[in-house]
DNA sequence: TATGAATGAGATTTCATTCAT
DNA sequence: CATGAATGAAATCTCATTCAT
């Protein structure tokens, strides 16, 4: 689904996501008013449907929210995972390909990642230890990336954990305010916090 | 408030914050719930209040989130002049007092910054704007402090808006998974973070 | 249909009803949940049909009630005419075999009867007037028996409606408590019950 | 409250029960419609009160029909009470003081026990528990009584057991059917009721 | 007859808020 | 300030029923 012809996964370039139209509807709303915020009507509302054609699709809100969130740490994890795949065996490479993935994929999915990094507390307990299991499997994969090029000494870093922990959050962040139509172009946005975070783990950026 | 008797602000070790116990009370259960999530029921209830008893003190459910977010921004601003002010005209001196601020801050009052950065959106358009020119303040001192470091030589920045930006991200960031009986002590955290800023901003980290 | 080959209705072991597989799923949900508290969705659930396909057999909801009540009436008071016309002209016979019948169907169609005496505040005006006539009209029989009793000087009943007003009513309520498979048989139930009945019309009992 | 000034209860003529308004309501509702067949709506308008009102004085549906119920079966329990003690000693006395307070009860209290005992399904099992050990509780007495009799030789009856739910099952009918402006009064209902019990338990009843 | 989608009406319940005492 | 009563509006969700395929 995110592979193109010759089975390379495009991470640079994201695609449209595999929503259906009920949950790319409600994502709208969930960003815009939180999930207590949202009212079922107005989700079915900008869904197009009645409120019980919407119950039709999806039995509660909660279910709503679930697959939701669930949908995107699944496209997040698989890009990631493909982004890293794609760089070969060069420590470098693969930890560039992670961070870069990792930041275009919050700005091509705004109100995805927004929703799922702030709509935690609102998910039933399940699902919630779902979710931050995907969270940490996610952060694990750029912890891994810091601890190789640690170990081919491409990299600084005493506390791989943690600057993963730091990195992700700071490209999470990204989802809060970029904008497509801002000053600034996707492009300059991955590359600089590329550069943030190469010095995060002690990498040569390149400055004088 | 927040000076001691000496006229200097103590903002390494942050006392109790100045909130009214009602307000303290709502910060909990919109910590817990959302603004939306929360009801004047369970606030009340938090604060030993009967529903009439609470709105004898504020006058609404917006209200009080106005106040709750006024207060620890307003809060938020004086520690970080003072850290500042307290540098003297070192810039290094002055970048990392204003880092180590914004990270105790966001561990010591970690509800309240959460709250604060959560529920932007439930505020009405006058809270909302206001809340944004305060954030926008702090984040200026930020970037005034890399910017005179910029001039002085001791960092090397290009964009020092977008470091601003990124280092306060990932300062606010601290307060959704810090605990104080976590496996990190506040100094730790603090100094860890520092690192990174300092390595975002192209400071000497002390790293060979 | 209640009519064995020799053409003699066998009202003393009932054998299965003359439901359609639907109505019998019906019953069950109604008995159950009662009439409001069942919906449609349940009950052809219960019938292994779909809900379009639950629709093209009865119109509505209440057109299943209404075949169900009908149908358990209908076949009460065939079995009921059918004893009384097996008791031949013996006046005691046949008040007898009245009243076993009565408790036999009561037990043997536990579910049918309860819904049937239950919902009638559920049936619609035409409906509800059907029944009661059918009620009527089975209780008319068991007062006539006792009339040819008193006429006969067997009984002693000085009023012979409402004596069988409370017979009736008394092998209505062993379906509210009886159990196949509870401590006493359906022959215990039904010799102790034709013992309360012929008190009642003061017959001789066979008491000392 | 259901005592008079000389300490004796009036169980013959029971004075106005001791429901809340809103209970009151309700029980007119659940009476013609069902539990599943009252809206909440429907209650709060036969109350007076708006919806929310309502909530205010029951926190559920649930809740209504569980007082509604236990306040019955408590009333029905003290004044069968208070009738089996009126009798003092005498085994016969006592036997029709308990029967014909159980047939006025049910005529005086027409909708509360025919609710009483139509929708023990609807209530959640702890309620239901409950009202099935009142029940018991009632039904005991009228076995005891029973078993006095036997005792003294003034009633035959081989199974006071069955006899005695046979009775009480004959008194909650009255409630399905009994109406105050009937061709009957309650004077003649109780005793012929009355009549059919002794009847039912072997007692002389004084027929010819 | 099954499947799948849909809906107007209405269900129970909770909300923020107010007022009299 | 607490208590108790009240309410318009809106919340989530379910109902019986229908229609196209």
């Amino acid at each position: 689904m995110v592979e193109d012809d010759l089975g390379v996964t495009r991470w640079r370039e994201l695609g449209p996501d595999s929503l259906t139209p009920t949950l790319r509807a409600a994502l709208g709303v969930f960003a815009e008013n939180g999930y207590h915020g949202a009212s079922i009507r107005s989700i079915a509302e900008a869904a197009g449907l009645s409120v019980p054609g919407l119950y039709h699709h999806y039995s509660s809100k909660q279910t709503i929210l679930t697959a939701l969130v669930e949908s995107t740490m699944d496209e997040m994890i698989a890009y990631t995972s493909a982004a890293a795949r794609d760089a070969g065996d060069d420590p470098v490479a693969r930890f560039d390909n992670v961070v870069e993935c990792l930041a275009r994929f919050h700005m091509a999915r705004r109100d995805h990642s927004f929703v799922a990094s702030s709509e935690m507390r609102s998910m039933e307990p399940d699902a919630r230890a779902h979710h931050v299991a995907q969270r940490d499997e996610q952060q694990q994969m750029v912890e891994d990336a810091i601890r190789v090029g640690v170990a081919s000494g491409d990299f600084t870093c005493e506390h791989p954990g943690d600057a993963a922990r730091a990195i992700a959050s700071l490209c999470v962040s990204i989802a809060s305010w970029y904008r497509p139509d801002g000053p600034l172009s996707a492009d300059e946005v991955a590359a600089r916090h590329l550069g943030y975070a190469r010095a995060i783990v002690g990498a040569p950026t390149g400055r004088t």
